[in-house]
RNA sequence: GCCCCUAUAGUCUAGCGGCCUAGGACGCCACCCUUUCAAGGUGGAGAUCGCGGGUUCGAAUCCCGCUGGGGGCACCA
């Protein structure tokens, strides 16, 4: 059979982290197979709609790769795939229910509901629905006491007995069918609920295997009642371990970063994240984490997607972010890092924009190995376009050294700047080396001098690489300005 | 309160009855490389496999209980 799933969100926030994970480990589980990717979007709840949030979900997507065959913008055979478009198929389908006597209509109000889910947990007994209006004599009360009111539609479910759901990664659950209430199908605005919706649309669009977070799993049971109920056959369950926040409860925007968008915006590498989140709940064997989108849709099966859930990690998510950047070249990372060199809010200052793309390559091989996230760039390179340095004259004066020893040192260092006339790398370490020697200055000395002189900072690239790039008009004259400042 | 899931180092994980004196990775520490910072290399600390019972010649691996952690219990998804 072929397999067909689905990404389903509901466009009531930003895409996070727990929510993309799914849409990759569904991506990878139809690229793998050869199968179909759909895109499903639940916007069953009126009241919690965001606006914009749909387009950040599927910007989401588009920037991680995840492309969709069918879905928003990607016309298929089982269209639409809005839910909000499909609100006649729904009700069609509670009718039907209703007129077979496997659902009813139900006036309670939201106060009689709440007070009896209160009196029902102070009894030590499971909260739900009383099923008042199961019986005809209670919906005709319900119905009197609320005239004005619209019902909604609550499936019935059996009274007695177990239920046993199959989940692909956690094997058979049972669960106790007394202890579950007649849940809502249809609301009283005549939109369905998440399980209606579901059902429903799965069997329409052919999903082969449901792929979803397991907060899911105490719903599986209705769901597989409602497939019975219509005759249905039930797609695969497969529930995904929760992703956790360092506290261990379910990773939130409390924990932080917890939008894939933001993600992007600090500057991590869409592969990067895609390599690092599917690590979080699944695995290939002993040793093996480097996985290109394209490894993994070699390799990614659901046989090993993992059971309990995964705390995120983001220090392992730099570390897979620096990996990244320097298995990138030249040309690429000078191109991945111009847009955060020339944003204007976050970038270099806007004399130094835009930045020269020539000069910047020849930086990049110089900075590669130090960044961690693009978005450290503008810092991290600043001193590269600036013009004037900013920083603590004392940080120009060596370890054991006072301000005239160093004064000397670095007008020496100044005098060899400005009589050179080999600029390379090679000719600038050989010259400074000697003249390390002829001052009698340890080179930790000398170099840091200069570092910080024409770098403004005490950590940078090698210097004499550092010194070859910038140029030397530019050294010359932070030396000059440095002097200046002691 | 009721129900469900889960349990290997701080974290992600390998392990599916003997190959485990428990392997890999992040992080941490040390050393090497070295002009700084990184990167890289080498080494190290860190897990009585949550606890207690079973089953078995033999258990991290199977079963039961407990405990811890998490999730669910809406006219939200």
């Amino acid at each position: 059979m072929a397999v067909r799933v689905r990404y389903a969100p509901s466009p009531t926030g930003d895409p996070h982290v727990g929510n993309i994970r799914s849409a990759l480990f569904n991506w990878l589980y139809a690229r793998h197979t050869g199968g179909t990717f759909i895109v499903r979007i639940e916007d069953t709840d009126q009241a919690r709609l965001v606006p914009g949030s749909l387009d950040a979900i599927l910007d989401a997507l588009r920037w991680l790769g995840l492309d969709w065959d069918e879905g928003p913008g990607a016309d298929g055979p089982h269209g639409p795939y809005v839910q909000s478009e499909r609100l006649d198929i729904y009700k069609e389908h509670a009718a039907r229910l209703v007129a077979e006597g496997k659902a009813y209509e139900c006036y309670c109000t939201p106060a009689r509901l709440d007070a009896v889910r209160k009196a029902r947990q102070q009894a030590h007994q499971p909260t739900g629905y009383d099923r008042r209006c199961r019986e005809p004599e209670g919906a005709e009360q319900a119905r009197k006491e609320n005239p004005d009111s619209n019902p909604v539609v609550r499936f019935k479910m059996p009274t007695e007995g177990v239920i046993t759901v199959d989940d692909f990664v956690r094997g058979e659950v049972t669960f106790d069918v007394s202890l579950l209430d007649d849940f809502v199908l249809l609301k009283s605005d005549g939109y369905p609920t998440y399980h209606l919706a579901n059902v429903i649309d799965d069997h329409l669009m052919e999903i082969s295997d449901v792929m979803r977070a397991e907060e899911w799993l105490p719903s599986a049971p209705r769901h597989k009642l409602l497939y019975e109920a219509f005759g249905y056959e039930m797609p695969r369950l497969i529930h995904l371990p929760l992703i956790l926040g360092p506290d261990r409860s379910k990773l939130s925007k409390r924990h932080g970063a917890a939008s894939v968008l933001e993600f992007r915006d600090m500057g991590y590498l869409p592969d990067a994240l895609v390599n690092f989140l599917a690590l979080l709940g699944w695995s290939l064997d002993e040793t093996s984490e480097l996985f290109s989108k394209d490894d993994l849709v070699e390799h990614f099966t659901p046989e090993r997607i993992l059971a309990n859930p995964a705390v995120f990690n983001i220090e392992k998510l730099d570390w897979f972010n620096g990996l990244y950047i320097r298995g990138m070249d030249d040309a690429a990372l000078a191109d991945a890092l111009a847009p955060w060199l020339d944003d204007p809010e976050h970038g270099l200052p806007a004399s130094a924009r835009p930045v020269d793309h020539d000069y910047l390559s020849t930086i990049v091989p110089l900075e590669r190995e130090r960044l961690k996230r693009l978005a450290e760039a503008p810092e991290m390179l600043s001193f590269f376009f600036e013009e004037r340095l900013d920083y603590d004259p004392s940080l120009l004066v060596p370890k054991g050294l006072d301000t005239e020893a160093t004064r000397a040192m670095l007008e020496a260092a100044l005098a060899t700047a400005d009589g050179a006339d080999d600029w390379s790398v090679a000719a600038l370490e050989t010259a400074y080396r000697a003249l390390a020697e002829q001052l009698g200055a340890r080179t930790g000395q000398l170099f840091g001098a200069i570092r910080v002189a024409v770098t403004g900072r005490t950590a940078a690239p090698p210097l004499f690489d550092t010194l070859s790039v910038l140029g030397k008009e530019r050294c010359v004259s932070r030396l000059r300005a440095a002097l200046a400042a002691l």
